[in-house]
DNA sequence: TTGTCACTGTCACGGCGTTGTAAAGGTTAG
DNA sequence: CTAACCTTTACAACGCCGTGACAGTGACAA
């Protein structure tokens, strides 16, 4: 895919170094050498992503991109002084993407460039297709649920955690302790029986197989096998 | 929107350093201090963002990210040492959404998690004013109604809001601090019963079906499932 | 082997927090 | 004023978590 850059930049020697270096990496540049002309290419809508340089002869670069915000959501990657902190939080504040110093490196413009299209294009895309399975367990985050050959498992909420964490850890075995701390968000505190029950529960709702799926490592704490295929 | 980070990071002190300011503004923060354990709560999906440190004591962070794109396009902010750019260039080709240098400003690394959920807020919020269908119901945005079977259903502003978001997110949970935010566009605060109320008003308007359009997710939300097609 | 002890499995119950819903109260628009 | 609608109040029902108790089990030493 080619992808288009607006570059908003006064210094001519800069905007030229740059533009010749995106273009051979592939991307077709358009310049604009102060805001007014760069807003106008932009609302334009004939580019993809924005790289606009705060320090602009006619209007303020974040004032630029609060024109802009107001329009559109298209990408912006603001280049500024090094070390001007103050403009950095507000550029993010008024909804820059990303931000890089000057005098800045050509390779790593190209590289946040191509990690902000990146993203863009994944975010199009459905992600909540993150479903994972262990043998014949899968689980759909996004519904948080578990199915167990294409049935859903009737989980509590406190379960469902427990669980999923056994099985992110699945074949390695998961300390009472971290179990604790990550599924039910609290220290273990001795004498507290609540993991043993919440295991117990999930047992019989897995059914009570021989070997157990979920293995007890006495002192431990648990492990998840994954059935033979 | 209540956020929720994942930190991998392995320095103890910086680990909690991070935790509390990121605790402190009103992000819920999840910890790893290697690279298997937070590769295991990654892709349990129970965060929306992840911070990781490149130097790990057992998995090359790196290859944290390599095998966490292996599965999800969840975001990624890089922490690194300053200066190493082999790092910087390979985190963005493996697929890293932000780097930043250690040590890292706190201030900073907020500002680009928020500007990274911004990017993706406003990416899946782009077919808003296009109208969808989900089984039987259609959502018109330009006349902010919702059909079902062709017929207009009767519903109030906060109704058509409510649901108009349950269907964006059809067949995933959404939470119920999240759709206080996104459909009634305030904080949900202890013993608020407002959100039921227009859930029970909806379910009376969309039919009491059995199993029920708007399913409860006990302690979490509510999820519209579409009935089969 | 036998006894001890700490750890684990699980039953049953209590209590608290969450949810559903009717009805009343308050607010805003026409 | 009236009507529509959002919010609050109140209460009932339910689900789920955590606890105490007791039995079972493995580890270890004598």
């Amino acid at each position: 895919m080619q992808n288009r850059v607006l570059l908003i930049e006064d210094d001519d020697e800069l905007r030229e170094l740059l533009t010749r270096y995106l273009t051979n990496q592939g991307f077709t540049v358009r310049e604009a050498a102060n805001g007014r002309d760069g807003l106008a290419l932009a609302v334009g809508q004939d580019c993809d992503i924005v790289v606009l340089d705060i320090m602009l002869p006619d209007i303020n670069g974040l004032d630029v991109l609060r024109e802009l915000r107001g329009q559109t959501h298209l990408p912006v990657i603001l280049l500024t002084a090094r070390g001007d902190e103050t403009d950095r939080i507000v550029g993010f504040e008024v909804g820059a993407d990303d931000y890089i110093p000057k005098p800045c490196n050509p390779r790593e413009l190209v590289a946040r460039l191509q990690a902000l299209l990146r993203r863009i294009a994944w975010d199009q895309k459905s992600d909540v297709d993150a479903t994972r399975t262990y043998g014949d367990l899968r689980v759909e985050p996004g519904q948080r649920r578990i199915y167990q050959d294409d049935a859903p498992l009737e989980l509590t909420a406190t379960e469902y955690e427990v669980l999923q964490v056994l099985l992110a850890h699945a074949g390695s075995v998961v300390r009472k302790t971290d179990l604790m701390q990550w599924a039910l968000g609290r220290r273990l505190e001795a004498y507290d029986r609540t993991l043993d029950m919440h295991i117990s529960n999930l047992r019989k709702k897995l059914g009570n197989d021989d070997p157990p799926r979920i293995e007890t490592i006495r002192g431990l704490g648990y492990s998840y096998r994954v059935p033979a295929a």
